[in-house]
DNA sequence: CTATTTAGATGATTGCTATCATCTATTCGT
DNA sequence: ACGAATAGATGATAGCAATCATCTAAATAG
C-alpha cells in the first residue's frame, strides 16, 4: 500500500506528534514503538520506513515538541502588550492546565532528566531545545546588558520548571498545588527584573 | 546460606542504598532488579525475601534517599552560623558536585516526573519526601507569618530544582552551566527574603 | 542437640519490546 | 501503460526483565 510522498511526510509528522505526546505523558522508556504506531493508526511494521531506531523517533519528537512550544510562546508574546511579553510567558507556563497535561507541555519538565541520560541524538535534541528556549526568554527580558538578559532568562526558566515540577508533586493537595503555581509566578516576575 | 536477623537487615539496607544510587543515576525504568542485586553483591533470586516487588524496592529507595538528604541538609544548617541556615542549604544544593553526581543527589531533580508517573507506593514516597523537604526549608526561613515561610520555601525549592536541571542540561558548555548554578544561587537568595 | 525455618543461589518461565524479513498493493518514472 | 520502487501490514526473532519454584546450608527454637 504505497503512499505518495506528501502522504508519507504527513504520516511521519503524525508519528512524531503522537510520540511527542506519549513520551511527555508517560515517559521515554514507557513509550513503545508499537504503541506509538497503533495510536497513530498504523501497525508497528512500517515504523522503520520512517526512522532508523526508536532513539531517532524520540529525538525527532523532542525537537518537534520544543519547536511547537516555541511557536506557541512566540504567538503569545506577539499578542501581549509591548513590554509585557515575559509576563505573558510566565502566566502561560505556570497554569493548572500545563500542570495537568504534561503530554502537551514542556519537555524539560516532563522528561528532562530522562532525555539528558538517554545520550546521543535524544540528549542533543533536548539540549538544543533548552538553548533555544532560553534565547526566546532572553529576548523578552529588558536589561541593561545582554549578559544580564541571559542571566535573568536562566533564573526565570529555572523557577518555571521547578515550580511546575513542584506543583505536580503537590497535586494530591489541590490548594497547596495551586499555591505553588502562584508562588512560582510571583517569583518568576521578581527574577525577571 | 541463612543469615542472622541483623545480617538480613544490613543486606536490605545495602540493597536499598544501591537501588537509590542506581535509580537516581540511571532512571527508574533503566534500573533492573537483577542489576541492583548484582551491584549489591548478591544474585537476583534472593530479592523477594526482602521486597514484594520492584515497586516496593523503588519506594523504599526513594524514601531512603530523601531521608538521607534531609539528614545531610540538617547537619549543614546545624553547622551554619545562626540565621545563615538557608544560605548554607542553597550553597550546598547548587554545586557542580551535585550537578555531576545525580546518583547521590536530590530525587526530585533526578527522577521527579518518573516517580510521579509511577503511581502507587513510589509516587506516595516521592510526594511525602517533597513535603518533608519543603518543611525543612520552611524552618530555615525567617518571615513574619507561617504562610510566608511556606511560600518562600516553595519558591526557593523551585529555583533550586529548576536551576539544577538547567545546569545539567547545559553541561556541554561548562561556562554556561556554571553560570546557571550561580544565577540560580543568587535567585534563591533573593526569593528567600 | 535436633528439627525447623529461612537467606540467598540457581534456574526456569512468562511477557514485553525493538528490530527485521517478507509480503502486497499502490504509485511513480519512463 | 508497464515495470521498478516502496509505504505499510504481517509475522518472526532475539533479548531482556520481573517474578517464581526449587535447592542449599546455615541459624535459631525447643
Amino acid at each position: 500500500m504505497r503512499r505518495s510522498a506528501e502522504e508519507k511526510a504527513e504520516t511521519r509528522r503524525q508519528i512524531v506528534r503522537t510520540a511527542g505526546r506519549m513520551i511527555r505523558g508517560r515517559g521515554l522508556a514507557e513509550t513503545g514503538v508499537a504503541e506509538v504506531m497503533a495510536e497513530a493508526g498504523l501497525t508497528h511494521g512500517g515504523f522503520y520506513r520512517h526512522f532508523a531506531s526508536k532513539d531517532e523517533l524520540a529525538a525527532a519528537a523532542v525537537e518537534a515538541a520544543f519547536a511547537h512550544m516555541r511557536a506557541r510562546l512566540e504567538a503569545i508574546t506577539a499578542k501581549a502588550p509591548p513590554g509585557k511579553g515575559l509576563e505573558a510567558l510566565i502566566e502561560t507556563y505556570l497554569t493548572e492546565a500545563h500542570r495537568d497535561q504534561p503530554q502537551h507541555g514542556c519537555v524539560m519538565a516532563s522528561v528532562g532528566m530522562e532525555a539528558q541520560r538517554a545520550g546521543g541524538v535524544i540528549q542533543a535534541a533536548y539540549e538544543d531545545g533548552i538553548a533555544r528556549l532560553l534565547a526566546l526568554f532572553a529576548e523578552q527580558i529588558v536589561a541593561p546588558t545582554r549578559k544580564q538578559q541571559q542571566d535573568r532568562a536562566q533564573a526565570v526558566l529555572s523557577v518555571l520548571v521547578g515550580g511546575l515540577l513542584l506543583a505536580r508533586a503537590l497535586q494530591h493537595d489541590p490548594v497547596e498545588s495551586k499555591r505553588a503555581l502562584k508562588t512560582a509566578r510571583a517569583a518568576a516576575l521578581t527574577l525577571a527584573q
